[in-house]
DNA sequence: GTACGTGCAAATATTTTGCAGCAGT
DNA sequence: ACTGCTGCAAAATATTTGCACGTAC
């Protein structure tokens, strides 16, 4: 007999989760959603929404977004698109510029593998800190 | 006064660390290279190769890859070139392509700041574990 | 000689997990 | 009713740091 799929149930919690992240531009840290769903579900825990996170990421509902830091920030937005981190204040910006697409089968040709998509970064200084306006000089 | 720009000695704990990843293809851990040193310098300590992993980044002889997994891979390799994540053996593999430089810029205009460089990787089956031909597969 | 670097160990930061009871389908 | 999910707390993982001594320049 096959395994059967898992199949995911829309908890309270996972849709306030879900809620929460897709209310938001910004990309917050598991804590800063903790934060924030507390005020509804005080007695949440942090572990609930660790683990909610990873199945909402394995759904495809948001991304998990590991570079840039010691720690993961998570996008409300699933489809493909490209961010960029400031060097200076730690922003994590959307691009809303089109996909490289192309080059995934380039890449699959190179390595005779399969490319099922790919991430792109950029890194340097956003407007604010680039114009010496950010917040911290503000101070 | 302005403050002297730092003073980076060579150690010997320094340049070991930098040949050990130099003389590698792979894209280790810090651990793994811990214990690769530790076999030519047995009272090395972890903290000093993560110290020194992190000056060797900012001098900018080595790259860190904090993408794809939970902990950080090094890269002895700090000329700019994009990777591939295999999301089955987790493999870390260099991509030989020439870099897609002219975004940086259409991404600086769009932002209004500036542009360092950017990092792109690749996901998706590596040849053997595409091919069936991965090594858990053959125990 | 100076001050950066080191070994050691403890601390930090982030994420995961075991378990007993709860709840979505 | 069947399992997946939760809160709680402890554990695991990865990395950083305080300190006294060592060493490259």
């Amino acid at each position: 007999m096959g395994k059967l799929p898992q199949i995911h149930r829309m908890t309270k919690q996972r849709k306030i989760i879900l809620d929460v992240l897709r209310a938001t531009k910004e990309h917050p840290t598991a804590d800063w959603i903790y934060e924030q769903v507390r005020q509804t579900m005080p007695r949440i825990s942090l572990g609930t929404v660790y683990r909610n996170l990873r199945v909402l990421k394995e759904m495809q509902d948001i991304q998990e977004l590991n570079y840039g830091s010691t720690y993961s920030l998570y996008d409300g937005n699933a489809e493909p698109h490209y961010h960029f981190v400031c060097k200076e204040c730690g922003a994590v910006l959307d691009i809303d510029l089109p996909l490289y697409s192309s080059y995934d089968q380039k890449v699959a040709e190179l390595l005779g593998g399969q490319v099922d998509f790919h991430r792109m970064e950029f890194y340097g200084s956003c407007a604010d800190c680039f114009s010496g306006n950010s917040k911290l000089m503000q101070i």
